[in-house]
DNA sequence: TTACTAATTGGAATAATTCCAAATCTCACT
DNA sequence: AGTGAGATTTGGAATTATTCCAATTAGTAA
């Protein structure tokens, strides 16, 4: 699983593309999140944040993962309750949070399955994205990317 | 579309199944779910359910809402961000989250391909419920029940 | 009844997120 | 390089949703 390498660049152009700006604090969020892929909390970013930017604010991280989610660098998930949680987006994927060790695991998503879950969708429900979550235990010998 | 009726007596058993009482309150909000099934929030379900039961405390919603949903009898659904809402507990179904109304819908949801969708997951996982959530737009006209 | 435990209540507390106004930065244009 | 308009950041206050808590009330089993 290689972890997708993004140039500077190609984050302003994603982020022009939506209308926003490249900042050094956006830049830095988005990388945070590359580097440990653990769907972590806008708080725990926030922590992660700090040791490479001391001044950033509580509120800058809010705004920098709602700008990265806009321009379609990061996809946001909620599980039941408790806060939103952050993916740097790869793949189609669903999610398995696993409720004894509050991990949550990115599952592939076949493509043609995606179009199956699709196609139970009656005429006229015009769907852009979906959400599969799962809720349940993994076994510690196949739990690989947190 | 028929309510599913549901007796006091099936309530309390469903109730008393996970070492719950059946008290008023109880069976007071859950015929208020079953009366609108439009997934209110807790406060909505507070407003609605203080018509019939003047006296009812907002802890106490949030306690009747969380003994419904241990007892099977209600779900609880989170879309992103936003409070939790609840709908009782019918069919395996998907939700679909209209983003220009607001409103929800339940999309039936076929044993075929809820089978197909749990087969995508990993041996070594094992998945106790899905969610699948859709967002997008629903044309008026085929929009029934929200 | 009596006693035990669960449930309810109101209010306080917490957690997550948003809002706001002031300062700062960027970009486009001279 | 300099300037202005608008976007972004910041810190703190405010809001929202939910949980917690201690005291009262209600159910249940002996």
């Amino acid at each position: 699983m290689t972890p997708t390498p993004q140039t500077t660049e190609s984050i302003s152009r994603k982020l022009a593309d939506s209308g926003l700006r490249a900042t050094p604090q956006r830049e830095v969020v988005y990388n945070i999140l590359l580097q440990k892929r653990d769907h972590p909390t806008a708080d725990e970013v926030f922590a992660r944040v700090k040791t490479e930017l001391p001044g950033i604010s509580l509120a800058t991280v809010y705004n920098c993962l709602e700008a990265l989610v806009q321009c379609n660098l990061v996809r946001s998930v909620n599980f039941e309750r408790g806060p939103t949680r952050f993916c740097p987006n790869l793949h189609p994927h669903a999610h398995f949070h696993d409720v004894s060790t509050g991990k949550t695991h990115d599952i592939d998503l076949p493509a043609d399955l995606l179009k199956n879950v699709h196609g139970i969708l009656p005429s006229g429900y015009d769907a852009s994205s979906v959400e599969i979550i799962f809720r349940g235990t993994a076994s510690t010998a196949t739990a690989q990317s947190n």
